[in-house]
DNA sequence: CGATTTCTTGATAGGGATCAAGGTCTGTGG
DNA sequence: CCACAGACCTTGATCCCTATCAAGAAATCG
C-alpha cells in the first residue's frame, strides 16, 4: 500500500475542491490555503482499482482530483447496487470510513487522482476555520439532495424515467465542474453500471437508450453522449431544472 | 403560522439530541449546554401536520424532540416516495432547508414536538464549539449509511428483503433512543406509507407481510410488531448486525 | 355508530429480469 | 499488421415479480 505521493502542480484544474467551494461562497486567502493544503498530495490511481474497500479501516478520507469513481455494494450473490458517482472536488470515503470497517467500496471508473486528508486534519479544519466547516456541512445537503432524487429514481420512476434522470444529472454535473459541453458529455460509466445505478438490468438499459435514441431525444456515439432534445428529455424525466444550483450558503454564512 | 413556543421541560427525554450525541462521544458541560440550547424551545406538531413544506424557504432545521416523521417527494402523478424517517433526536430539514425552495416536504408522523435551531445558531455553535460540529458532521455519515442500505432495498432487493431489511433497520433504530424492546416495537407508520419508502405497492407490502408471518419470521397485531426470528429474518434481509453502530467518533475525536 | 382509514385478498396485466446469442470495439501479443 | 481475447453493446424470446384494478373486512375516529 506504500505509494509514491508528489506535491501538486498548483494550477486551478489542480484542486478542484478549491474551485467548488469559491464557486458557492467567497473564500478568504486563510481558508483557501487551508483548502489547499488538503488536496497538497497526489496518489495516482488506475481505472478499476479501488480507492477504499469494504470492511478496511481508514484514517481520513480523499478528495478526487481528477477523474470519476464510484461509491457500490456487492451483494453476497453477486447482485450490485451502485450508491454514487463521485466527481472531481468531491470528498470520497463518507461516510464509508467513518465506520470501524469501511460499509462501502469506491473504485476509480477512469484513471484517476486523489488527495488523502487525515481526520485529524480535517477535524484541524474545523476547529481552524468554522466557516469553512459549515460550507462543507452545506455541501452535503448537495450530495443528499442527490441521493434523495436516486432513491425516488429507482423507487418510483419507470426505467425510462430514471434514465432520463440520470442523463441529465450527470450533465448538470459535469457542466458544474467544466467537464461537459452545452449538451454534451463523455459518459464514464458502461451499461451495466449504469443499470447497477439505477436499478435496472444491462438489456433493458440498452433497450430504454436505444428508445430514447429513436425518440430523438439523445444521442449516443461511444461514450459520446449528447442530448438532442433537452426540453423534452426534462419533460421525460421531471428532473428539476437546477434543482442542484439552487443553494443559499452564500447567503447563510454573511 | 404564529405557533405558541414554550420553554421545554428540563428532563432527559426532553433533549433527544444530547441523549444521542452523548452516547457516541463524552460532551463538556459546555457542548452539553449549547446542545440544550437548541433544544430549547417546543413546538408542538399534530399528526399528518407538515413541519416543512416543499417549495417554501426557512431560515434554520428543527431538532425532532418526540414522535416521527418523514421525508418525502410527491411526483406529478401522485406517485410519492418515502425518504426517510427522522426519530427523536434527528435534525430534520435537513438538506431541504438549505436550498432557496425547500426540496421536499416532512410530515409528523405521530403527534410530535419539535425544536426551531436558526442557521445564524448552528453555524454560531460551529465556530464556538468546533468539536460539536466535528460530532454532527459524524452523524450524517450514520444518516447517509441509512440512505445508502434504503437505495440498495430498493434498487437490487426483492420485496421480501426489502420489508424484512427495513422491520430490523427501524427495531435497531427505535432500540438505539430506547423507543423499543429487545425483539418488538411500535410500527409508526402505515401500510401504504411502508410501500412508498420501499418502492412498493400497499397490496405487495401487506403479502409480503403475511408471508413473513406465515414463515413465523414477525408477528403483527395492529401497530404492535414483533420479530419472532431475528436470525430468520436477518439472513433474509442480509442485514448487517449494527452497521448502525460500529462507529468510531470516540477514537477520532480524542 | 356511521364514516373514513387502513388492511386484506383475489384476478389480471405489464414492466423489466433473465436467458441466450451474436455483433462490435479495443487492446495485446505474435 | 494481423489475429485473437475480452469487454462491451445489441437484440430477441420467455418468464416472473410486482403493479394495478377491484371489492370486501376490519379498525379507528369523530
Amino acid at each position: 500500500m506504500a505509494i509514491a505521493e508528489q506535491p501538486a502542480a498548483p494550477s486551478a484544474l489542480a484542486r478542484p475542491l478549491t474551485t467548488r467551494l469559491a464557486r458557492l461562497v467567497p473564500l478568504s486567502a486563510e481558508e483557501t490555503a487551508a483548502l489547499e493544503a488538503m488536496q497538497a498530495t497526489r496518489r495516482p490511481v488506475a481505472r478499476s482499482a479501488d480507492i477504499v474497500r469494504a470492511g478496511r479501516n481508514y484514517d481520513g478520507v480523499f478528495v478526487l482530483i481528477e477523474g470519476a469513481a464510484m461509491r457500490y455494494r456487492v451483494l453476497r450473490d453477486g447482485r450490485r447496487q451502485v450508491l454514487n458517482i463521485a466527481l472531481p472536488g468531491d470528498l470520497v470515503g463518507f461516510p464509508s470510513c467513518f465506520f470501524d470497517a469501511a460499509l462501502f467500496s469506491i473504485t476509480a471508473l477512469t484513471e484517476a487522482a486523489v488527495s488523502w486528508v487525515p481526520f485529524h486534519h480535517l477535524f484541524a479544519l474545523f476547529r481552524q476555520h468554522p466557516r469553512l466547516a459549515a460550507i462543507l456541512f452545506c455541501t452535503f445537503s448537495y450530495e443528499a439532495a442527490m441521493y434523495a432524487e436516486r432513491l425516488i429514481d429507482v423507487g418510483r420512476r419507470s426505467a425510462r424515467e430514471r434514465v432520463a434522470h440520470f442523463l441529465l444529472e450527470l450533465l448538470t454535473r459535469l457542466q458544474a465542474i467544466g467537464q461537459a459541453g452545452e449538451r454534451s458529455f463523455r459518459m464514464p460509466l458502461t451499461q451495466e453500471l449504469i443499470g447497477d445505478a439505477l436499478g435496472l438490468s444491462v438489456p433493458h438499459v440498452n433497450r430504454t437508450l436505444r428508445r430514447l435514441r429513436e425518440e430523438e431525444l439523445v444521442t449516443v456515439d461511444g461514450q459520446n453522449v449528447a442530448i438532442t432534445d433537452i426540453d423534452g428529455l426534462t419533460a421525460v424525466a421531471d428532473f428539476e431544472t437546477g434543482y442542484l444550483s439552487r443553494f443559499r450558503i452564500g447567503e447563510l454564512l454573511v
